[in-house]
DNA sequence: TATCTTTGTGTAATATAAACACAAAGAAGT
DNA sequence: ACTTCTTTGTGTTTATATTACACAAAGATA
């Protein structure tokens, strides 16, 4: 089991990576990951590992593949199931570090060389990530509760390497109905401060079972 | 691993099932599927399971996803990889059973009881078929080299559950440049006969390269 | 020759996406 | 207090894509 961790952070995509301890790859970046324990689920072993490495609980986390070419391990044959989770770094002020173990984020795109084909399945989520957002409201599960529409924006560039322009961005995710203003401002910011909005979940789910489809 | 293997035919999307000989859930329809062996990689034992089950070779085969739910399977912990095959029943002559086992094609809409959770594999196999086949050519998997534009677009119209508009479908689907007319025509049909075309698939690797992406 | 089913074709209306610029908010510096 | 700077917030026009819709002719059958 092994999982990519996205977080976005000083308008940046990053992918949590540790050092290995250990033998084959010893020292090299990786994946954080672990063995799948015979009382759990697979989801619920990503979940664990996610806690256990980061001290995040309460993540976006999905299935991406499953990965079992003979010698990707140099060892023996090891098959892995690879996850993805989506994580909201600012604020939440996590430790990307426990377990004494080496952990730091790193920007998805000057990542340093993976162990085992870890580099593969990033590329994978990544993939996965930038498809999926436009037509699931991801996005929002990397950003803190309350966000500016100009870092929504961001984050969209971010995520689909493509520039957007800005009013055809607002009209199209405020005409969604899906967010809400806050009525808060940013604070601390060296001009105009802009309003604050909270993705409307709630709302999200039931119109989604009448049919909408989210769409950017 | 287990394998969802769709068919098309008599304009009817189907999916093959084995009847099991052994004990859990014994005379039961299930997914086909086996193990995987130390010296093959997923792909290429979804691959051998194919052939050995249904004597089909080249086809269209993608992972779907891994399920490891505790108590799935009865007698003890089995994590499997779920793949799904799209095959061309037509003209194919398939063999559905080999090895003395019971195989049988059954509509998707119309399956018995399966076996295991292997319903739920079929039915997110259906919803990812569903997905895809708008944004990728995949449809062509399950149709005979040749075939008509009706033919094509009833099958669009089971996979995707919606009915389509005949102009516009046309419209469409030629307006993509990546039908050929092949100049012949249907035979022994009780009407008019229909122009066959076939999906020029070198033609779809390149354009795509290119950033061409493929919609209906 | 009449009947039947299916093929093959175009246009107008509507909806969606894309392109584009500027005034005002507010912090920082002088 | 004023100027400068960065960022916010807002509409309209144009182009493109999608939808809705009907009928004549092919060819098999009786």
């Amino acid at each position: 089991m092994d999982c990519v961790v996205f977080g976005y952070d000083d308008g940046d995509l990053k992918v949590m990576l540790i050092q290995r301890k250990l033998k084959p790859f010893k020292g090299n970046w990786a994946l954080p990951g672990g063995s799948v324990r015979l009382d759990e689920t697979l989801d619920e072993a990503a979940r664990r590992e996610l806690v256990e490495e980061s001290g995040l609980n309460n993540v976006y986390l999905e299935q991406l593949y499953t990965v079992g070419d003979i010698k990707r391990d140099p060892r023996e044959r090891v098959v892995t199931v690879a996850y993805y989770a989506l994580v909201k770094l600012v604020g939440h002020n996590v430790q990307a570090s426990t377990d004494a173990e080496n952990a730091a984020w790193f920007s998805v795109n000057d990542v340093p060389k993976l162990a085992f084909d870890h580099q593969r399945i990033l590329d994978k989520a990544f993939e996965r990530l930038k498809g999926k957002v436009r037509y699931e409201p991801i996005g929002f599960e990397l950003l803190p509760g309350k966000f500016a529409l100009s870092e929504l924006q961001h984050l969209y560039e971010v995520c689909l390497e493509e520039k957007l322009d800005k009013r055809n961005f607002r009209k199209k995710i405020l005409g969604m109905g899906l967010l809400i203003g806050t009525g808060e401002i940013q604070k601390d910011v060296a001009h105009r401060a802009a309003r604050l909005y909270r993705f409307d979940m709630k709302k999200y789910r039931q119109i989604k079972k009448r049919g909408f489809s989210f769409w950017l």
